[in-house]
DNA sequence: GATTAATTGACTAATAAAGTCATGTATTAT
DNA sequence: ATAATACATGACTTTATTAGTCAATTAATC
Protein backbone atom coordinates (compact mmCIF):
# COMPACT_ATOMS: atom_id res chain seq x y z
CA UNK A 1 0.00 0.00 0.00
CA UNK A 2 2.74 2.47 -0.97
CA UNK A 3 2.27 5.23 -3.12
CA UNK A 4 4.01 5.35 -6.86
CA UNK A 5 7.38 7.41 -6.97
CA UNK A 6 5.79 8.73 -8.77
CA UNK A 7 3.44 10.78 -6.59
CA UNK A 8 5.95 11.30 -4.30
CA UNK A 9 8.47 12.41 -6.44
CA UNK A 10 5.54 14.65 -8.50
CA UNK A 11 4.94 16.27 -5.18
CA UNK A 12 8.18 17.26 -4.07
CA UNK A 13 8.97 18.70 -7.79
CA UNK A 14 5.57 20.81 -7.13
CA UNK A 15 7.04 21.72 -3.99
CA UNK A 16 10.18 22.33 -5.54
CA UNK A 17 8.43 24.79 -7.91
CA UNK A 18 6.50 26.60 -5.33
CA UNK A 19 9.57 27.27 -3.61
CA UNK A 20 10.25 29.50 -6.57
CA UNK A 21 7.28 30.67 -6.81
CA UNK A 22 7.02 33.61 -8.66
CA UNK A 23 11.01 34.15 -9.47
CA UNK A 24 10.03 33.43 -13.33
CA UNK A 25 10.92 29.61 -15.10
CA UNK A 26 13.70 27.04 -13.27
CA UNK A 27 15.32 24.69 -15.19
CA UNK A 28 13.87 21.52 -15.05
CA UNK A 29 17.50 19.97 -14.58
CA UNK A 30 17.61 22.56 -11.48
CA UNK A 31 14.40 20.75 -9.92
CA UNK A 32 16.15 17.53 -11.22
CA UNK A 33 19.11 18.30 -8.93
CA UNK A 34 17.77 19.83 -6.04
CA UNK A 35 15.25 16.59 -5.57
CA UNK A 36 17.54 14.11 -6.69
CA UNK A 37 15.42 12.71 -9.48
CA UNK A 38 16.47 11.72 -12.85
CA UNK A 39 16.03 14.33 -15.44
CA UNK A 40 14.46 12.23 -17.82
CA UNK A 41 12.15 10.67 -15.65
CA UNK A 42 10.91 14.11 -14.44
CA UNK A 43 10.19 15.25 -17.34
CA UNK A 44 7.33 12.29 -17.70
CA UNK A 45 6.07 13.64 -14.36
CA UNK A 46 6.05 17.05 -15.31
CA UNK A 47 4.20 16.60 -18.49
CA UNK A 48 1.04 16.22 -17.03
CA UNK A 49 0.75 19.09 -14.68
CA UNK A 50 1.69 21.27 -18.07
CA UNK A 51 -0.96 19.75 -19.56
CA UNK A 52 -3.54 20.99 -16.31
CA UNK A 53 -2.63 24.35 -16.44
CA UNK A 54 -0.73 23.97 -13.17
CA UNK A 55 2.89 24.55 -14.41
CA UNK A 56 3.91 26.66 -17.02
CA UNK A 57 6.34 26.03 -19.20
CA UNK A 58 8.65 27.52 -21.89
CA UNK A 59 10.92 25.91 -24.17
CA UNK A 60 14.78 27.06 -25.45
CA UNK A 61 17.35 29.57 -24.15
CA UNK A 62 16.00 31.10 -20.92
CA UNK A 63 13.29 28.40 -20.90
CA UNK A 64 11.75 26.36 -17.78
CA UNK A 65 9.00 26.19 -15.83
CA UNK A 66 7.01 27.53 -13.23
CA UNK A 67 4.12 27.49 -10.96
CA UNK A 68 1.11 28.84 -13.19
CA UNK A 69 -1.31 28.78 -10.00
CA UNK A 70 -0.87 30.61 -6.46
CA UNK A 71 0.61 27.62 -3.32
CA UNK A 72 -2.31 28.50 -1.73
CA UNK A 73 -4.88 27.60 -4.45
CA UNK A 74 -2.99 24.21 -5.01
CA UNK A 75 -4.21 21.03 -2.39
CA UNK A 76 -2.44 18.37 -2.24
CA UNK A 77 -5.84 16.05 -3.28
CA UNK A 78 -5.69 17.03 -6.37
CA UNK A 79 -2.13 16.89 -7.00
CA UNK A 80 -1.92 13.26 -5.66
CA UNK A 81 -5.38 12.88 -8.10
CA UNK A 82 -3.21 13.93 -11.26
CA UNK A 83 -0.05 11.85 -10.86
CA UNK A 84 -1.32 8.41 -9.41
CA UNK A 85 -5.02 8.84 -9.42
CA UNK A 86 -7.93 7.41 -6.35
CA UNK A 87 -6.68 6.59 -3.48
CA UNK A 88 -9.48 4.20 -3.10
CA UNK A 89 -7.56 1.39 -1.33
CA UNK A 90 -9.79 -1.64 -3.23
CA UNK A 91 -10.78 -0.86 -6.78
CA UNK A 92 -14.29 -1.36 -5.83
CA UNK A 93 -14.62 1.41 -3.60
CA UNK A 94 -14.48 3.41 -7.43
CA UNK A 95 -16.33 0.72 -9.40
CA UNK A 96 -17.99 -1.40 -7.26
CA UNK A 97 -18.92 -4.08 -9.83
CA UNK A 98 -15.23 -4.94 -10.22
CA UNK A 99 -16.01 -7.06 -7.18
CA UNK A 100 -18.00 -9.93 -7.35
CA UNK A 101 -19.51 -9.55 -3.91
CA UNK A 102 -20.03 -6.02 -3.95
CA UNK A 103 -23.51 -4.97 -2.66
CA UNK A 104 -23.35 -7.19 -0.03
CA UNK A 105 -19.61 -6.68 1.25
CA UNK A 106 -18.84 -5.57 4.97
CA UNK A 107 -15.34 -4.59 3.88
CA UNK A 108 -16.18 -2.31 1.14
CA UNK A 109 -17.29 0.06 3.56
CA UNK A 110 -14.07 -0.05 5.28
CA UNK A 111 -11.86 0.39 1.80
CA UNK A 112 -14.70 3.42 1.38
CA UNK A 113 -13.70 4.87 5.01
CA UNK A 114 -10.16 4.48 4.60
CA UNK A 115 -10.42 6.35 1.18
CA UNK A 116 -12.21 9.39 2.90
CA UNK A 117 -9.86 9.63 5.87
CA UNK A 118 -6.73 9.82 3.21
CA UNK A 119 -8.54 12.57 0.93
CA UNK A 120 -9.82 14.71 4.02
CA UNK A 121 -5.89 14.56 4.87
CA UNK A 122 -5.27 15.81 1.42
CA UNK A 123 -7.73 18.01 1.28
CA UNK A 124 -6.88 19.86 3.76
CA UNK A 125 -3.39 20.93 2.63
CA UNK A 126 -2.03 22.95 -0.07
CA UNK A 127 1.24 23.16 -1.12
CA UNK A 128 1.39 26.70 0.42
CA UNK A 129 1.43 24.98 3.72
CA UNK A 130 4.10 22.84 2.30
CA UNK A 131 6.24 25.50 1.68
CA UNK A 132 5.50 26.91 5.15
CA UNK A 133 6.57 23.32 6.70
CA UNK A 134 9.66 23.14 4.20
CA UNK A 135 10.85 26.74 5.32
CA UNK A 136 10.65 25.89 8.98
CA UNK A 137 12.66 22.20 8.38
CA UNK A 138 15.34 24.40 5.97
CA UNK A 139 16.01 27.02 9.36
CA UNK A 140 15.70 24.47 11.79
CA UNK A 141 18.51 22.37 10.12
CA UNK A 142 20.39 25.64 9.80
CA UNK A 143 20.39 26.12 13.35
CA UNK A 144 20.87 22.66 14.61
CA UNK A 145 24.41 23.29 13.04
CA UNK A 146 25.37 25.94 15.00
CA UNK B 1 -2.09 2.82 -3.94
CA UNK B 2 -4.50 -0.23 -3.04
CA UNK B 3 -3.68 -2.44 -0.86
CA UNK B 4 -2.59 -6.27 -1.86
CA UNK B 5 -5.36 -9.00 -2.41
CA UNK B 6 -3.49 -10.38 0.06
CA UNK B 7 -4.82 -8.06 2.56
CA UNK B 8 -8.44 -7.69 0.99
CA UNK B 9 -9.21 -11.74 0.41
CA UNK B 10 -7.46 -12.25 4.37
CA UNK B 11 -9.76 -9.53 5.73
CA UNK B 12 -12.91 -11.39 4.15
CA UNK B 13 -11.72 -14.78 5.05
CA UNK B 14 -11.69 -13.39 8.96
CA UNK B 15 -14.69 -12.08 8.48
CA UNK B 16 -16.24 -15.25 7.40
CA UNK B 17 -14.48 -16.91 10.06
CA UNK B 18 -15.94 -14.03 12.39
CA UNK B 19 -19.67 -15.14 11.04
CA UNK B 20 -18.96 -18.67 11.96
CA UNK B 21 -17.58 -18.13 15.10
CA UNK B 22 -18.50 -20.58 18.47
CA UNK B 23 -19.63 -22.62 15.47
CA UNK B 24 -16.80 -25.72 15.72
CA UNK B 25 -14.50 -25.95 12.76
CA UNK B 26 -15.06 -24.77 9.46
CA UNK B 27 -13.96 -25.77 6.00
CA UNK B 28 -10.82 -23.79 4.59
CA UNK B 29 -12.53 -24.98 1.19
CA UNK B 30 -16.09 -23.61 2.44
CA UNK B 31 -14.21 -19.96 3.29
CA UNK B 32 -12.73 -20.37 -0.05
CA UNK B 33 -16.13 -20.73 -2.11
CA UNK B 34 -18.08 -18.52 -0.15
CA UNK B 35 -15.48 -15.63 -0.55
CA UNK B 36 -13.89 -16.51 -3.99
CA UNK B 37 -10.70 -17.32 -3.26
CA UNK B 38 -8.93 -20.00 -4.66
CA UNK B 39 -8.38 -22.65 -2.24
CA UNK B 40 -4.30 -23.09 -2.62
CA UNK B 41 -4.40 -18.82 -2.26
CA UNK B 42 -6.49 -18.91 0.86
CA UNK B 43 -4.29 -21.68 2.73
CA UNK B 44 -0.86 -19.31 2.49
CA UNK B 45 -3.18 -16.60 3.99
CA UNK B 46 -4.49 -18.33 6.62
CA UNK B 47 -1.62 -19.53 7.38
CA UNK B 48 0.31 -16.56 9.32
CA UNK B 49 -2.82 -15.91 11.16
CA UNK B 50 -2.78 -19.91 12.77
CA UNK B 51 0.82 -19.00 13.46
CA UNK B 52 -0.26 -15.76 15.37
CA UNK B 53 -3.10 -17.54 17.00
CA UNK B 54 -5.41 -15.72 16.17
CA UNK B 55 -7.21 -18.59 14.01
CA UNK B 56 -7.17 -22.49 15.45
CA UNK B 57 -6.50 -24.93 13.27
CA UNK B 58 -7.19 -28.82 13.37
CA UNK B 59 -6.55 -31.54 10.55
CA UNK B 60 -7.92 -34.11 9.35
CA UNK B 61 -11.57 -35.76 9.07
CA UNK B 62 -13.93 -33.57 10.93
CA UNK B 63 -11.21 -30.77 10.98
CA UNK B 64 -10.82 -27.23 10.34
CA UNK B 65 -10.37 -23.74 11.10
CA UNK B 66 -11.78 -21.37 13.28
CA UNK B 67 -11.72 -18.01 15.04
CA UNK B 68 -9.36 -18.61 17.99
CA UNK B 69 -10.42 -15.31 20.01
CA UNK B 70 -13.52 -13.48 20.21
CA UNK B 71 -14.33 -10.84 17.21
CA UNK B 72 -15.05 -7.66 19.48
CA UNK B 73 -11.52 -8.10 20.11
CA UNK B 74 -9.45 -8.46 17.09
CA UNK B 75 -8.89 -5.11 15.64
CA UNK B 76 -8.46 -4.43 11.64
CA UNK B 77 -5.51 -2.60 12.23
CA UNK B 78 -4.27 -5.75 13.96
CA UNK B 79 -5.37 -8.32 11.16
CA UNK B 80 -3.85 -5.58 8.29
CA UNK B 81 -0.59 -5.05 9.28
CA UNK B 82 -0.12 -9.16 9.80
CA UNK B 83 -1.52 -9.35 6.20
CA UNK B 84 0.06 -6.37 4.85
CA UNK B 85 2.77 -4.98 7.24
CA UNK B 86 2.54 -1.13 7.56
CA UNK B 87 0.07 1.09 5.68
CA UNK B 88 2.94 3.76 5.49
CA UNK B 89 2.52 5.13 1.97
CA UNK B 90 5.82 5.70 1.96
CA UNK B 91 9.20 3.65 2.99
CA UNK B 92 10.53 6.53 4.93
CA UNK B 93 7.74 7.04 7.44
CA UNK B 94 8.77 4.01 9.07
CA UNK B 95 12.28 4.14 7.58
CA UNK B 96 13.81 7.76 7.46
CA UNK B 97 16.99 6.71 6.70
CA UNK B 98 15.59 5.38 3.06
CA UNK B 99 15.14 8.77 1.59
CA UNK B 100 18.08 10.82 0.81
CA UNK B 101 17.14 14.14 1.81
CA UNK B 102 14.82 12.81 4.88
CA UNK B 103 15.01 15.59 7.80
CA UNK B 104 14.23 18.67 5.76
CA UNK B 105 11.63 16.75 3.58
CA UNK B 106 8.65 18.73 4.39
CA UNK B 107 6.41 16.12 2.58
CA UNK B 108 7.39 13.33 4.68
CA UNK B 109 5.06 15.05 6.94
CA UNK B 110 2.29 14.60 5.31
CA UNK B 111 2.72 10.79 4.63
CA UNK B 112 2.84 10.75 8.16
CA UNK B 113 -0.37 12.13 8.31
CA UNK B 114 -1.66 9.65 6.05
CA UNK B 115 -0.49 6.63 7.61
CA UNK B 116 -1.85 8.26 10.85
CA UNK B 117 -5.46 8.32 9.48
CA UNK B 118 -5.57 5.09 7.72
CA UNK B 119 -4.15 3.70 11.43
CA UNK B 120 -6.94 5.52 13.01
CA UNK B 121 -9.72 4.45 10.95
CA UNK B 122 -8.60 0.45 11.41
CA UNK B 123 -7.73 0.64 15.03
CA UNK B 124 -10.91 1.87 15.61
CA UNK B 125 -13.07 -1.01 13.86
CA UNK B 126 -13.28 -4.28 14.79
CA UNK B 127 -14.37 -7.94 13.51
CA UNK B 128 -17.15 -7.92 15.19
CA UNK B 129 -18.36 -4.31 13.46
CA UNK B 130 -17.45 -5.92 10.45
CA UNK B 131 -19.91 -8.87 11.29
CA UNK B 132 -23.10 -6.47 12.54
CA UNK B 133 -22.53 -4.62 9.25
CA UNK B 134 -22.39 -8.04 7.27
CA UNK B 135 -25.69 -9.02 8.99
CA UNK B 136 -27.69 -5.51 8.34
CA UNK B 137 -26.31 -5.70 5.09
CA UNK B 138 -27.26 -9.25 4.06
CA UNK B 139 -30.68 -8.65 5.62
CA UNK B 140 -31.50 -5.65 3.78
CA UNK B 141 -30.55 -7.69 0.35
CA UNK B 142 -33.19 -9.88 1.32
CA UNK B 143 -35.93 -7.79 2.07
CA UNK B 144 -35.26 -5.39 -0.97
CA UNK B 145 -35.76 -8.86 -2.88
CA UNK B 146 -39.23 -9.09 -2.14
C1' DG C 1 -4.85 -48.19 7.01
C1' DA C 2 -7.72 -45.41 4.12
C1' DT C 3 -9.44 -40.93 3.90
C1' DT C 4 -9.59 -36.29 4.83
C1' DA C 5 -7.89 -31.73 5.42
C1' DA C 6 -4.49 -28.53 7.04
C1' DT C 7 0.81 -27.35 6.30
C1' DT C 8 4.75 -26.21 3.76
C1' DG C 9 7.85 -25.21 0.04
C1' DA C 10 9.11 -24.44 -4.50
C1' DC C 11 7.98 -22.68 -8.53
C1' DT C 12 5.63 -19.88 -12.50
C1' DA C 13 2.96 -16.32 -14.43
C1' DA C 14 1.19 -11.84 -14.70
C1' DT C 15 1.24 -7.12 -13.86
C1' DA C 16 2.78 -2.82 -12.98
C1' DA C 17 6.09 0.50 -11.91
C1' DA C 18 10.41 2.61 -12.72
C1' DG C 19 13.64 4.19 -15.49
C1' DT C 20 16.29 5.08 -19.97
C1' DC C 21 17.17 6.55 -24.57
C1' DA C 22 16.43 8.62 -28.83
C1' DT C 23 13.97 11.83 -31.50
C1' DG C 24 11.19 15.95 -32.22
C1' DT C 25 9.84 20.84 -31.58
C1' DA C 26 9.96 25.53 -29.91
C1' DT C 27 12.73 29.48 -28.38
C1' DT C 28 16.57 32.53 -28.00
C1' DA C 29 21.11 34.52 -28.91
C1' DT C 30 24.60 35.60 -32.09
C1' DA D 1 20.19 31.82 -40.74
C1' DT D 2 21.92 28.73 -37.55
C1' DA D 3 23.69 26.96 -33.45
C1' DA D 4 22.57 26.11 -28.89
C1' DT D 5 19.32 25.25 -25.47
C1' DA D 6 15.55 23.17 -23.07
C1' DC D 7 11.00 21.27 -22.94
C1' DA D 8 7.89 17.36 -25.30
C1' DT D 9 6.89 12.86 -26.74
C1' DG D 10 7.13 8.02 -27.72
C1' DA D 11 9.13 3.64 -27.61
C1' DC D 12 11.49 0.61 -25.19
C1' DT D 13 13.94 -2.12 -21.26
C1' DT D 14 14.51 -3.35 -16.75
C1' DT D 15 13.16 -4.45 -12.27
C1' DA D 16 10.24 -5.69 -8.60
C1' DT D 17 6.33 -7.39 -6.59
C1' DT D 18 2.17 -9.74 -6.32
C1' DA D 19 -0.67 -13.31 -7.43
C1' DG D 20 -1.37 -17.76 -8.15
C1' DT D 21 -0.40 -22.90 -8.94
C1' DC D 22 1.25 -27.45 -7.97
C1' DA D 23 3.12 -31.13 -5.48
C1' DA D 24 4.56 -33.30 -1.38
C1' DT D 25 3.92 -33.69 3.73
C1' DT D 26 1.87 -34.19 8.17
C1' DA D 27 -1.80 -34.92 11.38
C1' DA D 28 -6.35 -36.38 12.58
C1' DT D 29 -10.47 -39.34 12.16
C1' DC D 30 -13.22 -43.35 10.90
S1 LIG E 1 -16.83 -5.76 -2.68
FE1 LIG E 1 -14.73 -5.33 -3.06
S2 LIG E 1 -13.77 -6.17 -1.26
FE2 LIG E 1 -15.81 -6.76 -1.04
S1 LIG F 1 12.02 11.99 3.02
FE1 LIG F 1 10.90 10.42 2.03
S2 LIG F 1 9.64 11.57 0.63
FE2 LIG F 1 10.95 13.08 1.50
Amino acid sequence: MKLSTRARYGTRALLDLALHYKSGPVLLKDVARRQRISLSYLQHLIAPMVAEGIVGSIRGVRGGVWLAKPPEEINLGYIIGLLEGSLAPAECVDNPETCSRSGACATQDVWGEIKEAIDTVLESMTLQDLVERQKNKSHEEITYQI
